[in-house]
DNA sequence: CCTATTAGGTCC
DNA sequence: GACCTAATAGGT
């Protein structure tokens, strides 16, 4: 029903009685992502529309989702635009009778939009779960005799009529939404049963693709992958599945990472009894609530499919914990000193932000339980968040083990959209009633939570709580805007704080908590640093003391971990033919060769060639591997290390697969074998009590790079790979290899001085203006490689950048090729601006987006940038 | 002079 | 993003 100036027109304004009394303002979540204006449908009243909603608006021909922002009182149907005039149209159905988001989840989303000059119909795009986004929807109506079932284009062609008596089953109630047919290819997800190099004769050139297309997609759909390789897809796919290199099964089967949280014992800091393990009987008496089940649990309610009824909401039975034991675990004296003054920030429902610095194995996590008990007692909701999924879970092992009662949630980015949605639609319909506990990633923070009591930030120095692509946003900002909406208390909780928010602490401005003892009684390893002798070869990866200490280890029966953060087997491949290096064309950059998949790899984009292969420039076939990773480090001990020492790595290759992490991290756990060498992966939360030795090889690796934080980052990693070792009882050793033991970085971590640190690292950004004394933005700008225009462009774009900067007191440095100047064939550039407040950085951004609006630029804001490359 | 291709602008 | 329009190039 296309009404451009329909025939009534003049009726409509003047002879009816006002059939729309308002206007609705919606904001589309997919391209172009504006917030338009439209009537109300005279075929339905007014009660039923409301902010929140998602609604189904034509845009053009075709018909779009949108979210209905807020409702106006009518105006004139002849709207002034700037190209004349237009006339409104009016927005077509409804799809909720009870608005899936409430006003202030709106307000979340317009306040980010602000920050990031966005729109705030782009952030709803990229907040809502992708099958809340799509058009492909029906709603079924149960009129007299068997029900009719209408997709949305088809409610679009109706007659007016016809269209009044549906509005009228709708207000009864008598109808529901239901996502459109599922795609039966989308139901079934395909997977790697076996790791490269996979047993296929080298011909085969489609199952070599498909493997290969798996490796670096991880879990995908049947429809995603035929998408990708074409049709004959199909086939190849049987062939393999067949020969049990791939598997294939049910979306809903395939939760990557469920089985950590079986093997991820509870770490059960001391001075942390669980006296539920005596005491399950409270939680057995409920008959109606499904309550937390075992550790490898499902959660409640939220592995539904499709949209269910949309009247009806979903039963949720009242939380238990008034009924639940006092204390389900004792805290250290420490730990309560911490805890006493955040229950008081609690009880005052204060929005307040606290820093719990607590050293490695101090149990923080008690502390974090603790609190999340006591909120949920006092029925309001946890968001419990870890930086990775891996941590996340768990945490959601160590809740489910410490109070078996809380309704838990689990949220990450890894679960089937499925899963998303329902867990997302079924916050949204709880209303703020009964509190749950949210266990998840950064993501997590933009579920439709309500009344929210305490969210905790575990790990907050960690560089993933940032997402920098796509809709770009700092966990940190958002949880301490939804705290002070809330009420909430936000806990930053870090063995290794981040400067900003430890300069903070210091100031006055957060209130800080500290943990000083390892809960455990395990003592903090000696530190040694050791020089790194200059060359190439192999031999000298690792220095003689740590190879002798290695050996040690092994001999006595303990466990190492040796880190070296950079993967595959040689970064660069040399060919003695040319005297050049193999590069990839997207991005100018060597192509890191990795032995098992017999293959090159861009570490950037992902493209890849198979090897060997000619060279690229001169077809000669004689290539030396250049430097080290993870994959030769591996061998080399394999063949320096005692014939029959269990090796075992872990990086990004090594855990493609799905479940691969766990099988590795459990082996290992269970002393299968007595070194794990590994990237930055291994540093991060792993308990092994029997680790008594930490080699960092190339502990140098990130002090280097092009970012003001490389120092505090290097610190952080080696700190916090240090508490690795030396868990138990037997004390540990970590062993830093560098090329310049001088760095004043390696004392502090020796001492581990983080006080002594940060002071020295404050002192540096004083000097060299940098955050937290100054706001530092990004303006990342790129052009396809093959815009001829575009230098000149960016010239311009230059000099406008540095003439708004002067008028705005911003300090603008560039633009400048970036540190990496060519990627996934774009020339990119960096404009480093730095002022001090965010407001003129982002009026800054928005005049370069103004005038860079028609050229072949591409830019992008990034406002406390942590990937400076 | 006609048609195939493409770049740019708009959608309420 | 999808679709429409105007402008352009290439072919008859």
């Amino acid at each position: 029903m296309a009404v451009r100036l329909p025939c009534n027109f003049h009726e409509r304004v003047c002879m009816s009685p006002s059939p729309s009394l308002f206007r609705a303002t919606v904001a589309l979540v997919s391209p172009p992502f504006a917030s338009l204006t439209y009537l109300l449908p005279e075929y339905l009243p007014a009660e039923a529309f409301a902010a929140g909603q998602r609604v189904i608006i034509p845009l053009g021909k075709g018909l779009r989702m949108g979210v209905l922002l807020e409702l106006l009182p009518a105006g004139p149907v002849m709207e002034s635009g700037p190209g004349g005039g237009f006339v409104l149209r009016p927005l077509l159905w409804p799809l909720e009778k009870h608005p899936l988001l409430t006003e202030r989840y709106l307000a979340l989303a317009t306040q980010l939009a602000l920050r990031q000059t966005s729109t705030v119909g782009q952030i709803l795009g990229s907040l809502l779960p992708a099958g809340m986004r799509t058009t492909q929807t029906r709603i079924r109506f149960f009129g007299e005799g068997k029900p009719r079932e209408l997709k949305v284009k088809g409610l679009a062609e109706l007659p007016e009529d016809e269209l009044a008596r549906l509005g009228v089953l709708w207000q009864e109630g008598r109808a529901e939404v239901c996502r459109s047919g599922h795609n039966p290819l989308d139901a079934e997800v395909c997977l790697l049963a076996a790791d490269p190099p996979w047993p296929v004769r080298p011909a085969a050139k489609a199952q070599t693709a498909l493997l290969e297309y798996l490796f670096e997609h991880g879990t995908v759909s049947r429809r995603k992958l035929g998408e990708a390789l074409g049709k004959g897809a199909a086939q190849t796919l049987a062939t393999l599945a067949g020969r049990g290199l791939v598997r294939i099964q049910p979306a809903d089967d395939v939760c990557l990472y469920d089985d950590a949280a079986s093997f991820l014992a509870p770490i059960a800091p001391s001075g942390f009894v669980l006296e539920s393990e005596q005491a399950p009987s409270s939680s057995k008496d409920t008959n109606t609530s499904p309550q937390i089940k075992s550790l490898g649990g499902r959660e409640e309610g939220v592995r539904g499919r499709g949209e269910g009824n949309l009247f009806q909401k979903v039963p949720s039975p009242l939380p238990r914990l008034s009924s639940s034991p006092p204390s389900a675990f004792t805290l250290t004296a420490e730990q309560q000193a911490a805890v006493g003054p955040l229950l008081e920030v609690l009880e005052r429902r204060a929005a307040e932000t606290h820093l719990l610095f607590g050293i490695t194995g101090s149990g923080k996590t008690a502390v974090y339980l603790e609190l999340a008990r006591r909120t949920l007692e006092a029925g309001r909701s946890v968001l419990l968040l870890a930086p990775e999924v891996a941590l996340a879970l768990k945490l959601r092992a160590d809740v489910a083990a410490a109070l078996p009662q809380a309704r838990v949630v689990l949220f990450h980015g890894y679960q089937s959209p499925s899963t998303k949605e329902a867990t997302f639609r079924a916050l949204a319909s709880l209303g703020g009633g009964e509190p749950r506990l949210v266990v998840g990633t950064r993501s997590a923070l933009m579920l439709p939570l309500e009344n929210i009591g305490l969210i905790v930030l575990d790990e907050e120095h960690d560089a993933s709580f940032k997402q920098d692509e796509g809709f770009i946003y700092q966990a940190k900002e958002v949880a301490w805007y939804r705290a002070g909406v809330e009420g909430a208390l936000l806990l930053l909780g870090s063995a290794t704080p981040d400067v900003k928010s430890y300069h903070a602490a210091v100031q006055g401005k957060i209130p800080l908590h500290l943990l000083t003892c390892r809960a455990g009684g395990g003592t903090l390893p000696e530190v040694r640093i050791v020089q790194l002798p200059k060359g190439r070869a192999m031999d000298h990866l690792l220095a003689e003391e740590s190879m002798t200490a290695l050996h040690e280890v092994v001999e006595r029966g303990e466990q190492a971990v040796i880190l070296l953060n950079r993967r595959g087997y040689a970064p660069l491949m040399y060919c003695l033919s040319c005297n050049g290096t193999a590069k990839c064309p997207h991005c100018d950059i060597g192509l890191a060769y990795h032995k098992g998949r017999e293959r090159l790899l861009c570490h950037y984009c992902g493209y890849s060639v198979p090897y060997p292969s000619p060279c690229a420039s001169c077809n000669g076939m004689d290539f030396l591997p250049m430097g080290e990773g993870t994959e030769r480090l591996e061998e080399h001990l394999a063949s320096a290390l005692p014939p029959g020492t269990g090796i075992l790595r872990l990086d990004r290759d090594s855990t493609r697969r799905p479940g691969r992490m766990e099988e590795i991290l459990r082996a290992f756990a269970r002393k299968e074998a007595s070194v794990l060498v590994g990237t930055q992966m291994l540093s991060k939360g792993h308990h092994f009590p029997d680790v008594t030795l930490a080699v960092a090889v190339d502990a140098d690796l990130g002090l280097n790079l092009p970012d003001y934080r490389a120092a505090e980052r290097t610190f952080q990693l080696l700190l916090q790979s240090a508490g690795r070792s030396g868990r138990g009882e037997k004390g540990g050793c970590v062993i830093i290899q560098t090329r310049d033991p001088s760095h004043y970085c390696w004392e502090f971590v020796k001492n581990a001085d983080y006080e002594g640190f940060f002071t020295r690292e404050l002192a540096l950004r004083e000097k060299r203006r940098y955050p937290p004394f100054v706001r530092l933005a990004l303006i990342r700008i790129s052009y396809p490689m093959d815009a001829q225009t575009g230098a000149d462009e960016v010239a311009a774009l230059g000099t406008l950048l540095r003439a708004k900067g002067r008028e705005l007191g911003v300090t603008v440095l560039g633009p400048a090729p970036a540190p990496l100047p060519f990627l996934k064939g774009l020339r990119r550039f960096h404009c480093l601006v730095k002022g001090t407040d965010w407001q003129p950085l982002r009026a800054l951004y928005a005049e370069a987006r103004k005038s860079a609006g028609k050229g072949h630029l591409r830019i992008r804001l990034d406002l406390d940038p942590v990937n400076m490359l």
